[in-house]
DNA sequence: ATTTTCAACGAAACCGTTTTCGTGTTAACA
DNA sequence: TGTTAACACGAAAACGGTTTCGTTGAAAAT
């Protein structure tokens, strides 16, 4: 086992001071090039490689991002990741993952590790609980101790700093209002409560739409789900007693399930009732019949909250002054419904 | 914004020396019961935390686990790395997660990036790229400097360290022997090239079965994929030509496809064909008809490597005992086999 | 009265870098 | 011959902690 050879080993070794070394291999114009020569040399036979750690102490960077998200076994957040990774490691940032699970105090406990020198800056999406709570005061905490956050998805008015989100009204409206031109007249909505920033805002787009036509908007044909947990039975009773000819879903696996029960109970897809998602998953490509999704884009997501925190994080002035990116989101047309 | 306090600002405050602060704060018993509740009650007021950097250099233990993965957009991978956070945030450490996206050199890098202090080991699954070349300097050389490595999954026994396998060649083994012993005769594997060490051993797992079978086991009744991409066309020429009864699938996606082609033509699953994959992720559960899958338990996999890595930075004595854990894999019964 | 003991604290080294500010030597210049 | 400039390098502080090893003053023991 070769220890780690520093640059106290390569002075005492070459016989000169530990800055000369440190300036020879920073290829310093005040060394002569004999011993910047002699120095390299002996680096590269010896594999140095600066100590990251001791570097981070000096000039007070890590060149880590935290992230932290609710759950990495969804697809959607696992291609955020992969768009942060992608963005990230091009600029030589690496990126240290946390999760929440969807707890409050998690997401406060992971915060409070990270925010003591282990990170530059943090990218996150509240946990539902936070959401729900209200409480955002691990973030002011570590806002104001000048680390900067970058939101996505899940994001919270209270806190100022840069979000990245995707128009989920929007989406949800484009969905309704597909349906309604091909015809749907009994268009329901699964989602979940209203207290994640995304199903309340999918909820409004499909209300706009609805308002803009003739169709009569009814609350009743609005399954809220208590939680991202999946109650198959409460699908089942919703789509039975409401028998809709069109669905729309705030995530893949209602939209599954919903599919699921439709053929069970011997209903045509997209004739007798149509289908559409959000989130443009596995699940989705591969569903039987395929599932028509509106994609989040979330490999841009997470390049774009990367891409902002490492400005922020570079930027030496502290400006005060935070934007909201707003993605555009698509309609992916697959055999859930008609085309 | 209040900039971090650290100690020399509380010993100044309070007209004490560093080491007197340092100490109090850790309950020390040197320093007198009046110091302590002053220093303490001083620390508590204005939010001191410690700085990590300063303590990881000074102790040379980061606390942070390195995890490099091929992909992370793979539910398999995800569950792994659910389970090591798991496990090692409970003690107080962090998880950098780089993704080497099946290419060797990207593996290369990430590892270069992290082994100059920024971790106190690495949990690894081999890319397929790596796996194919069979090069795996990178890794000596890592082992050599002294830090710890745990290979999960995708391993190779050419690198002394710990590992983390599940006996693939006992799932595939007993997947087929269902398949036989529910009377199937013409049983398919569809894989990938022998180079990933997973597939291999499923592969020979297969046989095996076959073998102790009255079956003959015929090599024209294996599908080898190029790749982890999907060949749609593939699949469907395969099973069109073979016309198996029964389909063994090294992951969820093929097995999928291959019931889809299978609904298309008509075919009754599990009557006509039945099907079996690996990985118990989302797809199988929700797929039209829920998919019987061998269990790769991704989760406990994530968490014995995290166990055996963390006792391996802990433990002074660098002993050079390795293990190699096997875990059972499960079979998971669906609607897509008989039961 | 002198020595010993102990409690309570501080100085300084150390972890591995970077960087500023000397300093000594030599060559060029007046 | 004395001054100056340039060159090549080293000493030391700094980042923020931990830890070892004094040091001090007062009480206890002799």
């Amino acid at each position: 086992m070769k220890a780690k050879i520093t640059l106290k080993d390569i002075a005492r070794e070459l016989e000169v001071s530990i800055s000369t070394v440190s300036k020879a291999l920073k290829n310093s114009e005040e060394i002569s090039r004999d011993t910047k020569e002699k120095v390299q040399a002996f680096a590269k036979l010896y594999n140095y490689k600066p100590n990251n750690i001791a570097i981070s102490l000096k000039n007070k960077r890590t060149k880590n991002i935290g992230v932290v998200i609710p759950d990495i076994v969804h697809h959607f957040f696992t291609t955020v990741i992969r768009g942060i990774e992608k963005y990230a490691n091009a600029r030589g940032y690496n990126v240290i993952v946390c999760l929440s699970e969807e707890s409050f105090d998690k997401e406060v406990i992971n915060m409070e590790m990270l925010a003591n020198g282990s990170i530059d800056g943090f990218i996150m999406s509240l946990s539902s609980e936070t959401q729900q709570k209200g409480d955002y005061n691990h973030l002011k905490e570590v806002t104001e101790q000048g680390i900067p956050v970058v939101l996505f998805d899940r994001i919270t008015h209270e806190i100022e700093c840069d979000k990245v989100i995707i128009d989920d009204e929007l989406g949800a409206y484009q969905a309704t209002k597909k349906f309604i031109d091909q015809g749907k007249k009994k268009i329901a909505l699964i989602t979940t409560d209203d207290y994640l920033s995304v199903s309340k805002a999918r909820t409004q787009g499909y209300w706009k739409a609805l308002q803009e036509s003739e169709l009569e908007a009814d609350e009743s044909m609005i399954l809220k789900m208590p939680s991202m947990e999946m109650d198959e039975e409460a699908i089942k009773t919703f789509l039975d007693n409401k028998e809709p000819d069109a669905v729309l879903c705030v995530n893949e696996i209602f939209a599954v399930c919903g599919m699921r029960f439709a053929q069970k109970k011997g209903l045509r897809i997209p004739d007798d009732v149509a289908f559409i998602g959000f989130t443009d998953g596995v699940l989705s490509k591969y569903a039987n019949p395929s599932l028509s999704v509106v994609a989040q884009h979330g490999e841009k997501m997470g390049e774009e909250s990367a891409k902002m925190l490492i400005y922020k994080v570079e930027s030496e002035a502290e400006e005060e002054t935070y934007q909201t990116k707003i993605l555009e989101p698509t309609l992916v047309i697959r055999d859930s419904i008609a085309h």
